[in-house]
RNA sequence: GGGCGCGUAGCUCAGCGGUAGAGCACUACGUUGACAUCGUAGUGGCCACAGGUUCGAUCCCUGUCGCGCCCA
């Protein structure tokens, strides 16, 4: 049966795809036959996510690599799977409910809810698996993991308890990141900086007592621009509702503006007049003289440059809003609040724990953060505390001119923090979060990378060798700049959707308190133990990976309480309310009758999650089934490469280096390539808001998968965004055409009937010989390229070698074989050719190239598992080279002359050899039907230049056209003198060196001597296009 | 402000010490034994600018001017 015309893309797609995965040719391990392993991790997608064309892009290099080591027979795995994208899913499914009509997550309760984002996954959590089998990616999709498997569970909890008992993760009250949305911690990576419009208000704190300074401002020379008596000093903020929870006002210590009142206290201007708060003047490295007043308010509580303020200065921090960032309603009056405060500013009182101080007053309590922004600034402005200006107004009806005082008020771009996710504003809030200590485990994550690009720097860089490299280069510098700055690393969230923290609280029951001599409880110890406890001095808890394992470390917590307690049965319970129920209950029982069983130490577990990126740091040796030691733990890790975008370095990388060191103590990879952006064709990122994103399973409809692969591969050169354009995607679809139709030629011409023959074909004819030492030629080409991760170039190679050299030359030279002696070794060798351009261009476009090894043959496997070719440059036949390229040379110059004299491409001519030399002879016998038709040559004959004819130069020959009657003299003058230009330019380019006797002392050998044979073969042919200027002169 | 890049043909980009390439687009011609998703030929470049190193610079160094991205 005749092959279609194209090649059927949507059809062939699918069912190439099902066979693959039916026949389990992607399984780990298929097609190996060398001890060598390949692994690669797939970056796991969102179990929330669809394909996009990021994914496109950095899946079809991840299976570039995979099929190119498959087919070279390593025992290969490239493992998939999801991750379980906390954030993320939790909002899918919340919206889900809510658009759905179901009760709340809240409502639901988290168990019930837990239920629902389960339920979703079931529904929706293949919808990306389906999508990068679309793309052809040869994953061993029965390995499929996902980040809240219950395997990868237990190594998660596994690894938190192991690192928290190495002291590498702590509990602690810090600054972090607070979604108001989510009502979630989120880490810095997840916060976008955004330019908004925004306000900078400028108020007075009046100094205390109404003290009074000398305020002078002077200029660069020194020179006082301004002199006057201030009672205040002037603040600027664009966040006048955190005014409330100021601990201090800062200078910088080189301020002399300021040093009068260095030390002072100043009042804040807003809250009931009768507990105004005062707090000191103090000096501190941060505030920018230059900017504003030069003077800073400092809230430490609510920003991160302020915190760092308090730290050093021992200012308080006072938390002014609740998780919805809202004016906090809970704890101590203000009045209360305000006189602990006061004491403490005063030095009166020592700096303790003040999460109960609430600052906030009770007309504000409850406002949302922007309602209570307004409110204090139009009670600092009513009260005359706002900086004012002079501003000029013009009376419309008067034309009178106004002065008036005003508010300064600033409109200026501000940069606020955004959560990436809820698009809501950041606020920095002081809370209880679970820490890595990333500076305990950086050491090792830095040192293996440094290793590893020194390595590579060196060009000794071995994969065994226990070190990371990271290409492209400029890429390990943002890597080692982010580690050498790591902050610690919040990991615990708010969120139910994710890892449960595998850490249990207790009551704290020590207490110094006598009890009876005997050791017993009395009534009395037991009443003092139940107030103890439920006033509650604070809480102990303990890490284990399960309740069960738990139960032995609050053994030991209470082993030193009284007899009976220390033996209470311990139960696990909802939160600490419950705890101190139960706990109590206990207790009143046994006060009454005594019996021990009634005791009960309760404890209950941390609700909040692992940060994803904590779980995704595990995912390779994760996957691979540690803790277990399995055979593909031994057999792949560490895996071989990583291949990920540049904005995930910090997300991702950097936690999977320093998480596989502290747990396994070995580096996850020994290369990281990093992929650029796509963009659109202008450049642009590609988002949802801009309506520019192109989608891939779009284009693959269109084009075909191989076309968008091929197209991605074709440029990715390393490091460099790509911009996109659905036309360059069609090019590379019509170049699958291409490799299509010169099957089909090939099909018509009885290349693919009979057996095949093993191994290279050893033809005689030059034609056969050239092809095959150019099919060599692009093995060795593309094997490099894609050693060195230069996967554009081995898609161009592969694009030049095909279309330039088999379809363009190499079938057109086998026409006229066809019908010759040569017909049978050119048939085996167009075959073996064709074999080779499929094999070659399977791990690119795998498709087209395995429809075609099936059309063409019966094979003993599928290209898929095809036998990578290892030939090389024994192939390549210098001499058939020599002649292809001088017959390629001549017919192209014959083609060129005829369209510029404006001959018709119908007509043949006649030719003339006017001058030859031996080899010249010998490359025309031997090639001569093939010059004839492609140069469209009737016939050639040898003898002198007839007159009116137009001038071939070629290597050691010279050839005419005669064109009697015809030619245009000026047309062939010009012609002629245009090559000859070009060459004499390039000559005296060349005479120009050789003449310089620096350059013949200097340059290399080698260069000399190819700069001469140059100069000699231009000289050569500037001589013979001369000749033919000189007889067409004779002849005009 | 700090860091990392990028300015090469109309467009998108390779090249990165030996004198400039590809694809697309464009122009002309064309159905010659597969392919019009094609063929043949062609037009098109002070390789951003200015200095320096070198026998030689698009390539290395310095600076300037534009443009991105990341982090403050």
């Amino acid at each position: 049966m005749p092959m279609e015309k194209t090649f059927n893309a949507a059809e062939a797609e699918a069912r190439l795809s099902r066979q693959w995965i039916d026949r389990g040719a992607f399984a780990a391990g298929a097609n190996g036959s060398r001890p060598e392993t390949f692994c690669i991790m797939i970056p796991p997608p969102n179990v929330t996510g669809s394909l996009h064309m990021g994914h496109a892009f950095n899946n079809t290099l991840q299976d570039i690599l995979v099929r190119w080591h498959r087919m070279r027979g390593y025992d290969t795995l490239w493992q998939p799977g999801q991750d379980h994208a906390g954030i993320a899913t939790q909002m899918v499914v919340e919206r889900e409910l809510a658009r759905n009509g179901e009760p709340s997550r809240r409502e639901l309760g988290r168990e019930a809810f837990l239920g629902k984002v389960w339920e979703w996954k079931g529904k929706s959590g293949d919808t990306i698996i389906n999508q990068l089998q679309r793309l052809g990616a040869s994953c061993d999709w029965s390995r499929n993991a996902f980040t809240m498997d219950e395997h990868f569970q237990k190594a998660v909890l596994k690894v938190f308890v192991d690192l928290f008992h190495k002291g590498y993760i702590y509990r602690g009250k810090r600054l972090v990141n607070w979604d108001p949305h989510f009502e979630t911690a989120i880490s810095d990576l997840e916060v976008e900086q955004l330019e908004v419009q925004g306000h900078m208000w400028h108020f007075k704190y009046p100094l205390a007592g109404g003290e009074t300074y000398q305020y002078v401002e002077k200029d660069a020379d020194g020179n006082v621009t301004l002199r006057e008596t201030r009672d205040y000093i002037s603040i600027a903020t664009t966040r006048p509702e955190t005014m409330l929870g100021d601990g201090a006002v800062a200078v910088h210590p080189s301020d002399e503006r300021y040093a009068p009142i260095v030390g002072k206290l100043c009042e804040i201007p807003v809250g009931p007049k009768e507990h105004r708060r005062l707090i000191p003047i103090i000096t501190d490295e941060y505030p920018d003289p230059t900017f504003g007043s030069g003077a800073v308010k400092i809230t430490g509580a609510h920003d991160f440059n302020d915190y760092g303020v308090a730290q050093r200065n021992g200012i308080p921090l006072y938390a002014l809003l609740d998780g919805k960032a809202r004016m906090r309603t809970d704890g101590l009056s203000y009045e209360e609040s305000a006189t602990i405060a006061g004491e403490i500013a005063r030095g009166e009182r020592p700096l303790e724990d003040v999460s109960d101080i609430n600052l906030v007053p009770e007309d504000l309590r409850g406002l949302d953060r922007y309602e209570a922004r307004k409110r204090v600034v139009d009670e600092v402005t009513a009260e005359g505390l706002a900086v004012t200006i002079l501003k000029k107004s013009i009376d419309k009806e008067t034309g009178a001119e106004h002065l008036e005082r005003v508010p300064f008020v600033e409109a200026k771009p501000i940069m606020q923090p955004f959560g990436d996710r809820s698009k809501v504003v950041i606020e920095p809030m002081l809370t209880d979060q679970w820490f890595v200590d990333t500076a305990q485990i950086v050491g090792p994550a830095l040192d293996a990378v440094r290793q590893g690009m020194a390595a590579q720097e060196a060009g000794s860089f071995d994969p065994k060798a226990g070190y990371t490299r990271i290409l492209p280069e400029r890429d390990a510098k943002t890597y080692f700049h982010w580690l050498e700055n790591i902050e610690p690393w919040c990991i615990s969230r708010q969120l139910w959707w994710g890892h449960q923290i595998p850490v249990w609280y207790g009551l704290d029951l020590n207490y110094e308190a006598p009890i009876g001599e005997d050791g017993d409880l009395d009534e009395i110890d037991v009443l003092k133990l139940m107030v103890d406890g439920l006033v509650q001095r604070g809480e102990v808890f303990r890490a284990a990976t399960s309740f069960d394992e738990v139960i032995e470390g609050f053994r030991d917590e209470i082993a030193d309480t009284p007899g009976p307690v220390a033996h209470s049965s311990i139960i696990e319970v909802a939160d600490k309310h419950e705890a101190m129920e139960r706990l109590a209950e206990g207790l009143a029982l046994y006060a009454v009758d005594q019996d021990p069983l009634h005791l009960v130490y309760p404890v209950w577990r941390d609700p909040d999650v692992l940060d994803t990126w904590f779980s995704s740091g595990l995912w390779p040796i994760g996957t691979l089934g540690w803790p277990n030691d399995t055979a593909e733990l031994r057999k792949y890790f560490p895996t071989d490469v990583l291949i990920t975008g540049f904005d995930i370095i910090f997300f991702w990388v950097a936690r999977m280096m320093m998480m596989q060191l502290a747990v396994v103590d070995q580096v996850p990879f020994h290369t990281v390539y990093v992929h650029a952006l796509v963009r659109d064709e202008k450049g642009k990122k590609m988002s949802k808001s801009l309506g520019n994103v192109l989608d891939p399973l779009e284009l693959i409809d269109e084009y075909g998968a191989d076309a968008v692969r091929f197209t991605l591969t074709a440029m990715a050169a390393m490091g460099r965004d790509l911009k996109l354009s659905p036309a360059r995607i069609a090019g590379y679809r019509n170049f699958g055409t291409k490799i299509w139709n010169a099957t089909r030629f090939a099909e018509m011409n009885g290349v693919f009937e009979g057996p095949a023959a093993a191994g290279a074909p050893t033809p005689e004819h030059t034609v056969n010989r050239w092809i095959i030492g150019e099919v060599a030629r692009a093995r060795m080409a593309v094997d490099e390229a894609l050693a060195n991760y230069r996967f554009n170039d081995a898609a161009n190679t592969l694009y030049a070698f095909v279309w330039g050299k088999v379809c363009d030359w190499y079938v057109e030279f086998a026409k006229p074989l066809f019908d010759g002696d040569r017909a049978a070794e050119t048939r085996a060798t167009m075959r073996w050719v064709l074999d080779q351009c499929y094999l070659l261009l399977h791990p690119i476009m795998p498709f087209v190239t395995e429809e075609l090894w099936a059309l063409t043959g019966k094979r003993d496997k599928m290209l898929v598992h095809g036998d990578w070719p290892t030939y090389g440059a024994e192939l390549i036949d210098a001499g058939a080279d020599r002649e292809m390229n001088w017959v390629i040379g001549l017919i192209e110059e014959v083609r060129s002359a005829r369209v510029q004299m404006g001959v018709p491409v119908a007509l043949k001519l006649p030719m003339v050899l006017t001058e030859a030399d031996a080899s010249v002879r010998a490359a025309w016998a031997g090639n001569e039907p093939m010059i004839l038709r492609l140069a469209r040559i009737e016939s050639l004959t040898e003898g002198a230049t007839p007159k009116g004819s137009i001038s071939i130069a070629a290597p050691g020959a010279s050839f005419a056209l005669p064109l009697e009657g015809v030619i245009d003299v000026a047309a062939e003058k010009a012609r002629l003198t245009k090559s000859r230009d070009k060459l004499a330019k390039d000559m005296g380019g060349l005479r120009g060196r050789l003449d310089n006797p620096r350059f013949i002392a200097n340059a290399a050998e080698d260069v000399i001597e190819e700069a001469r044979e140059k100069l000699a073969e231009g000289d050569e042919e500037i001589a013979r296009i001369d000749v033919a200027l000189k007889r067409l002169a004779d002849l005009g």
